[in-house]
RNA sequence: GUGGUUGUAGCUCAGCUGGUUAGAGCAUCGGUUUGUGGUACCGAGGGUCGCGGGUUCGAAUCCCGUCUUCCACCCCA
């Protein structure tokens, strides 16, 4: 026997009904982003090395798949790494392509080289799959799709309001009640590592206060003083820890812990103007909740920064991300263009659907009407029939082989296909046709104007 | 990248501390009188026991490696 095939780690086929669901989600978020005023871009699923290489930080860069050079690769490579056994070096002579890794960046690099061809501020939404190299699990994959709507070349706050409104419109029209859209801001946490006198130790502070609710406050004192922050500094942030309230009585503590900081107070200001637009506005069913310990995508965003997360019973992280990235487009060599984006998590948000049981019955739209094959003439009979129905956006179909008659009905039944048409003989000289519906067993013999009534 | 876990027919799994031709259910195909499915009964096909080494008279069963699955860490959607 053969070698049985299998797909690579971390990748999935989809069969025809994930592929209805998936649809069905990524159809409501289009709507969604049309709304909103959004235009959809694609770019392509590899970029050169350079473009994504550096962009997301050394555990980025790791996680990148990288396209080896087509032809004799070894020929070009630098020896001195080949001999060294230095991988790292090595890469960038044997390999100049890499599959995208996120949206985000390849959004920008589109943004720069089409800067004289785009209209600002430009709105734009994409769909496509990503690629990362890590290790699968739980809602984890190496191929997954990211939905992504980001604005660039506006820096009001009101872009904040509207993703937030956004991703509420979305989860809201998707059944999925209940969501935690957190929001935090870069330039309070600068703001607070600034108080402590970490300043320069920004990302290692962020990535240990990140893991608060998991490991606790005595393992994340812990994860900062390893990481080279005294504790002095440490001993300031108590009041961080306790932090308590809604939105409002968190942001005064804030302003009392970040007096000192010009720019952490610029955080708390852009916070209460989102927050205050959004109390105004109200959510139909999501929350909004202020986390000072979200600390995502620290490599560019450097105001707002979204993270949405399953309702409460749900066993999944986050659904959702965002932020706003002040000079994304600057590596490229644009500066001065502000952006925002957020992203859904398309094959989380399906399993959390899964989950809850949220997907209408009424995701699969199968064939409606199956003919049943009794022979060529009869075939053709029923082919003017299945036209006639097809012209009436009636989805019909004939069996296509004479087969058993238990087998052609098996075979709608396995498929639950509601109708089965039968046409022999008698049927073709009567000029009729005899309906079955599967789900009662019940039949009706009908002329083709009735059938095709029956059936719309 | 680190640690653990899993891998037996298409699918879900059984197979005690190594011993004759590796089992079950579901699925597939055929049959229970030739135009009526979902139920029942009968029968059949299908596995070099993930792959490669090793120990042994003998391995699905023990050991090593490798790949895969799932979980946790790192990181992240």
């Amino acid at each position: 026997m053969a070698q049985k095939p299998v797909i690579p780690k971390g990748t999935r086929d989809f069969n025809p009904t994930e592929v209805a669901k998936r649809h069905y989600i990524t159809d409501v978020i289009k709507q969604q982003f049309k709304q909103f005023g959004f235009q959809p871009i694609e770019t392509p699923s590899f970029e050169n090395s350079d473009t994504l290489m550096g962009k997301y930080g050394e555990e980025g860069d790791r996680l990148i798949f990288k396209i080896l050079n087509s032809g004799d690769y070894l020929s070009k490579s630098n020896k001195e790494a080949l001999k060294n056994e230095d991988s790292n070096l090595l890469t960038s002579s044997i390999s100049e392509k890499a599959l995208r890794y996120d949206l985000t960046v390849p959004f920008a690099r589109y943004v720069v080289q089409h800067q004289n061809d785009i209209d600002f501020p430009f709105k734009r939404y994409q769909i496509q799959p990503v690629w990362r190299a890590d290790r699968p699990q739980k809602g984890r994959f190496r191929e997954f799709y990211q939905c992504d709507a980001d604005v660039v070349g506006s820096n009001s706050l009101w872009q904040e309001v509207e993703f937030i409104q956004l991703y509420d419109n979305v989860f809201s029209a998707l059944k999925l009640e209940g969501v935690t859209i957190k929001i935090n801001n870069r330039k309070i946490l600068s703001g607070i590592a600034e108080v402590i006198g970490a300043s320069d130790k920004l990302i290692d502070f962020t990535v240990a206060l990140d893991k608060l609710d998991k490991i606790g406050e005595a393992k994340v004192k812990e994860e900062m003083l390893s990481k080279g922050i005294s504790e002095e500094g440490i001993s300031k942030l108590q009041p961080l820890f306790t932090l308590a309230g809604d939105f409002g009585a968190q942001i005064e503590s804030l302003k009392s812990i970040l007096s000192t900081s010009e720019e952490g107070l610029k955080g708390i200001e852009e916070l209460e103007f989102v927050n205050n637009a959004i109390l105004e506005l109200g959510l139909k069913t999501a929350n909004l909740q202020l986390d000072v310990t979200l600390a995502r995508g620290l490599n560019y965003y450097t105001g707002a920064i979204f993270e949405v997360s399953a309702p409460k019973g749900v066993s999944m992280g986050s659904i959702g991300g965002g932020g706003r990235y002040d000079d994304l487009t600057g590596i490229f060599g644009l500066n001065n263009v502000s952006g925002i984006g957020i992203s859904f998590g398309l094959d989380r948000i399906y399993l959390v659907l899964e989950e809850l049981n949220l997907f209408p019955e009424t995701v699969l739209d199968t064939t409606k009407v199956l003919f049943i094959n009794f022979g060529d003439s009869e075939a053709l009979y029923a082919m003017k029939a299945i036209k006639r129905l097809r012209s009436k956006h009636i989805n019909a179909e004939l069996y296509p082989d004479n087969a058993k008659m238990k087998k052609q009905m098996n075979y709608a039944n396995k498929r639950n296909l509601p109708f089965v048409v039968l046409v022999g003989e008698e049927e073709m000289k009567a000029s009729t046709y005899t309906l079955k519906n599967m789900i009662e067993g019940s039949q009706e013999s009908l002329n083709l104007e009735q059938l095709v009534d029956a059936l719309k």
